[in-house]
DNA sequence: GATGAATGAGTTTTCATTCAT
DNA sequence: CATGAATGAAAACTCATTCAT
């Protein structure tokens, strides 16, 4: 369950992220609990965004007394840095799936691959892209889950084209990410579902002229 | 490149947004007024975002009463709405401009054009980009400004490509917003300068294979 | 137009009413703006009540500058009051029509004469109501206008019942004030017609009792 | 006389008004508490009158942090309305107990009785003429009560008259009830014990003429 | 004089957070 | 531990009044 400590590179997080949800809960209600709490917090925040969503709110969605919810996350703050480490594990676990065949994929298929995950987290997604844009003084700890899934993408660049610079496998990893956050922008337009297309097409020519040719 | 300043819209506001409800100002010192809350209004919601921005602090900035912001602007939304709008004659202008010699270009000198377009409404697109994000109710000017915007660019790509068709060239004019939007975030990284290189990368093999190829 | 010093008894307003109403125009254009001004608040005020009526409204309503009409009343008490003066005389012209008469009347007669009065007084009668029950801190001239409106009621009844004591009349003046202060209530409701013949009812029952036989 | 209290509203509000949205006190704690707030609410009403009176004086009155007055009242509004709602509990059974004994009753018991019940309820009865009078948007809660009082009124008049249709004994209690509002401003006279005797003759005097009469 | 822009204190309402029960 | 009442700073917005043009 910390895992993310021991492979990715969190040179910009101080004290990690384990203790920023507050106490871990001992027992399988409090993980319950927590559960719940994290997936109400997912639905306001994709819905109001990340100021107008309300701590009583998320509490009344998730059934639980305002009360019991700060003694799980001590702050509003705290709740978003929950959701980003739930997320920030599920996602990272998806792009080491993709880097293990990364060497075997094309171009395509790697985008593909990308577009598929983003898919699949889809109920988390727009939540995501909420915490990661607001700006907020506290948002040291957003840099953390940034570095961490830009180490794994850029690993997955890296076992794909091992020729590439460990700078070039850096800055490709982050425009791909800066694209990829406009997928949940994308889902909302009434053509959503073409413009997931022209999305695959968007990253399969940008990273075939950058990594593979020129 | 900073062919919108030419063409339409000096920096003082010239026929200043009197837009939703507000009374338009009808004095010179009103214009003048309006010109500096809304240039307030731009650094404060950048900086803050559309929810933790006040009125109090953007009516500071431009050393104005919260009284006399509200004369211009009866609300935060028409203040938004305000901003919105003029950078619509702004960012207008300067796709249009482009579109006028767009059967002339290269697909890559396009996305250099569109970039070039970006660098030059620096100060305004970040706070832009918060705005359109924003989740409020009274959404619908913003869909009005989207509409324009998306049917310049769809102009441009079809002067380009006569033989797009209009449902395609609007798909693609969609996509390319998007993908410009990222261009705040980008500015905001350490390697500002690098991704907009790669953005010049990501648009042009787009296009290529989107209008040229595909 | 200062008859109201020379007949009653304005033993309760220390520098009477005229110059209340701020400098009195001394030009016909001036006359006609303050006569449109106070048409203009008798509707606001009655349609919104005192507090939540504004000078702004008033001012557009009768299509003058706000500036103008601080000239004309320098403060939003002083145009109440310059309504109640208006009021006062138009009112007090009435009720000495009625004292005329009085002598030669039933007390059937009288209510039904106070009644007409009150219907006469129609446009006014409501923003006057609304006046007098303001919970405002200078009310001392509202006290003003209550006592020239009570002598005059007060002479009527003396003038049709001789006997009755000084204090016996200003009793009763001041019961029947009251009563007829609940017209503008009666005609909002669904039964307004009625009610007024119900009113004629209580006047003439409350008078018969009161004044002729016990 | 002081009927009401040994019937049904004890001064501590039993079953406090969880009326018109606001959560409903669960704790005794939170009873006390309402009970405060609607007395504090009374006197700043009477004495401002609707709009003049501001939540936090209601607040400071009571003791109370403006955050707590909300958590039971959620606007101005419903505030009035929860003191509407005592109200209508208290005159209601008032009226009731006098309608219980209405049939052997004079005309002039009858007043009698109205008025006493009056005279107990001195400490809300201002208030409640302010809050009926004021002119809100959300004014269906103070028509809700005004039918709920009228009712009983009629019901008293029809216990006392049984050969009163029921159209008449509605328009009598509408015009009785007016009479009565006149009570809390008869209050505020210099001589207001007097004019209270005068009331008790408007009201027998006009009852006798209108239901045993007529 | 007329006009309308400027002012800012004051109002209602919200919400993160704390803490007694 | 769970609960929900209490707190109060802060925000959007209004409006009487003043005064430069």
């Amino acid at each position: 369950m910390s895992s993310q400590k021991s492979t990715a590179a969190p040179d910009t997080a101080p004290e990690a992220a384990p203790n920023a949800a507050g106490r871990a809960p001992k027992r399988a209600r409090g993980r319950q609990r927590v559960a719940a709490l994290l997936d109400a917090a997912t639905v306001v925040f994709a819905e109001k965004g990340y100021d107008a969503a309300t701590m009583t709110e998320i509490a009344a969605r998730s059934s639980t007394a305002i009360g019991s919810l700060y003694r799980f996350f001590p702050s509003k703050e705290a709740l978003a840095e929950g959701l980003l480490h739930r997320y920030g594990e599920r996602a990272g676990a998806g792009l080491d799936a993709i880097a293990a065949h990364a060497s075997a994929m094309t171009v395509a298929q790697m985008a593909d691959a990308l577009l598929d995950l983003m898919m699949a987290l889809k109920s988390e997604r727009t939540a995501l892209k909420v915490l990661m844009d607001a700006r907020v003084d506290g948002a040291n700890r957003r840099q953390y889950l940034r570095g961490v899934i830009r180490g794994r993408m850029a690993g997955m660049l890296s076992a794909h084209a091992p020729g590439l610079s460990a700078e070039r496998a850096d800055l490709l990893s982050v425009m791909v990410l800066h694209l990829m956050k406009t997928i949940p922008e994308l889902a909302e337009e009434a053509e959503a579902a073409a413009l997931f297309q022209e999305m695959r097409l968007v990253l399969s020519a940008y990273l075939a002229a950058a990594v593979d040719g020129g």
